[in-house]
DNA sequence: GTTGAAAAAGATCATCA
DNA sequence: TGATGATCTTTTTCAAC
């Protein structure tokens, strides 16, 4: 399952640098002929290994230049609220990125919003009206100073 | 810039979800037919709305279960701090995420890691040895309850 | 795992509305 | 800005090595 070879690591490396690269060019880079390339992506692929492929946007040009953290505690962390939770989240559209944690909080949530108002939105009309829910924290993001879609293997 | 009409949120919003979507369908997809679709999204790398593209890899099957998320104080918000700190994160790989926050911390950061040792190491190799760093806040993730690459356009 | 070739699918470009 | 059709590139699939 997890027995990722050189190539394999090599490949994962290249498809996330551009996830439009072409099997050939993959293959040169990789150092294989694009027969045996193609077939090994498409492994990752059936693994689940490559999950799918995305376009990366620019939040700010696209008038969502926001990322507010809300750190989450729920009341109690019984089984039901968990799964309400999860489930919502999965419905809202602004949050982006969710983790369940270790630590004084439950939940460390990414949303993005065009402005603080959207924000304020966000918290009225969804999130605090969620059951279970204890306190919520906020800050806010200035500036994103990194933001890499390779991951660091090997 | 950020004047998106409605067929270019589709296409964004298509396009993230399916980053290797084929111009045809794309083009059935909004409306469009294929060369004014295809002209679109060049406009839209173009103007680096749409700044590339990647495969989305599962973390965990590559042997990568641990998110670490790092909250960061510098001793002073000095420019040259700052500056320092940026470059230090962009070199470091295990670092997929870092932010310019407002609140009581600097910086937050994902800090992408097989285990718990490869976190220590990180910790004590790269982070704590950077100057001007005064304090270091780490949760980690049990669980990733969501992760969409899909930001919520109009 | 490699090579090479043929068929199918997609992208691109000039041109026109 | 959008549509159409010709051309070129890429992918896929297959054989044989």
């Amino acid at each position: 399952m997890s027995q990722i070879d050189e190539i394999g690591r090599k490949i994962i490396a290249a498809i996330q640098q551009d996830g439009r690269i072409t099997i050939q060019e993959l293959a040169d880079k990789v150092g294989l002929s694009p027969s045996p390339c193609a077939r090994r992506v498409r492994m990752l692929e059936e693994a689940g290994i490559i999950k799918g492929y995305s376009a990366v946007i620019d939040q700010a040009k696209v008038g969502l230049p926001i990322s507010a953290f809300a750190s989450i505690k729920l009341e109690r962390q019984r089984e039901e609220y968990l799964d309400r939770f999860a489930q919502a989240v999965a419905r809202w559209p602004e949050v982006v990125d969710c983790y369940l944690m270790t630590g004084q909080y439950d939940y460390l949530m990414r949303v993005v919003v065009a402005d603080l108002a959207a924000y304020e939105s966000f918290l009225k009309t969804k999130l605090t009206r969620l059951e279970g829910v204890a306190s919520i924290e906020t800050s806010f993001a200035l500036d994103q100073v990194k933001r890499s879609e390779v991951l660091p293997l090997g």
